[in-house]
DNA sequence: TAAATAAAGGATATTTAGATCCTTTTATCT
DNA sequence: AGATAAAAGGATCTAAATATCCTTTATTTA
């Protein structure tokens, strides 16, 4: 469905929304092993979510990535994922003709339009606030401690 | 949503199915024109479906691809997705979780169930035939007559 | 039987996604 | 000011997906 970026780049969002919603500043290490994720390309990952301007990174001793707390229920997760993966997933032709053409339509066209529309929906009304309200957030991390 | 062998391996099947309702024999390079894919990469598709016994292979003069009649209503896009693609997308975590636990579920787990088994069921409700009865089947072709 | 045709199969090449490593910049603390 | 900590940035590296090429096998037709 998302590629590996998008899927850490959520994970780690999430969890730095967590950790921001309790005044946490969370380093790179902290982050990478509570998401299950390869450290540096991470890294990398953050870097492009911090200049798209969904979390924010702070240098030197103490530092991290936080997310401000107003922003909490402004960031959709719609967002993340069209920086990460771009929006072929919500707008492309799942046959993979080059257009999705409402006039020019694949036979499933209809079907795929249906779907998309409801997966588009599920991550254009899901915030960061909403995800941080369900019971289960803390299903997703290795928090050791 | 899906690898570029699903996709052409979709639109590939599609397209002799197409063409075997009127008793066509068709072959790869023709194939290959119509779906607009690149014709060696499509060739070994076509072997892999030949191999999992979704079309059926002619070699030599007068050879190509067909579908058997009696096939048609029997084969879902499903089955021509699990050969390539593996299930993954039905099945698996969209936050990319090594599981995707009814016990242990990610925070979105619920609204990703809903839209993967809706998903699941479009291909698992559309065979061969279904496409083939739909208006726009010939919108996907590139038919140079 | 020989020539021609078309898929099967094997080997290799190219591109992209995924991942790692090392240096530089920025900030903090002693 | 110097040492330390952490992210930013650049350069590779690896693996997988995508794509091409060439040889072999099966079949048909002349
Ligand atoms: S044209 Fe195929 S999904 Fe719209
Ligand atoms: S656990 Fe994430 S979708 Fe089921």
């Amino acid at each position: 469905m998302f590629s590996k970026s998008c899927e850490y780049g959520l994970r780690a969002t999430i969890f730095i929304a967590e950790q921001s919603s309790s005044n946490q500043v969370v380093g790179l290490k902290t982050i990478a092993k509570a998401i299950n994720s390869p450290e540096a390309f991470t890294a990398k990952i953050l870097q492009v979510l911090t200049k798209n301007n969904i979390i924010s990174s702070i240098k030197g001793p103490h530092g991290g990535f936080r997310i401000e707390e107003s922003r909490m229920k402004e960031i959709k997760l719609i967002q993340i994922i069209t920086i990460l993966d771009g929006n072929k997933i919500f707008y492309g032709c799942g046959l993979g003709l080059d257009q999705c053409d409402e006039n020019f339509p694949c036979p499933l066209h209809n079907q795929f339009v249906k779907v998309k529309e409801e997966l588009r929906m599920m991550f254009e009304t899901n915030t960061l606030q909403d995800i941080l309200f369900t019971e289960n957030v803390k299903n997703m991390f290795w928090l050791k401690r």
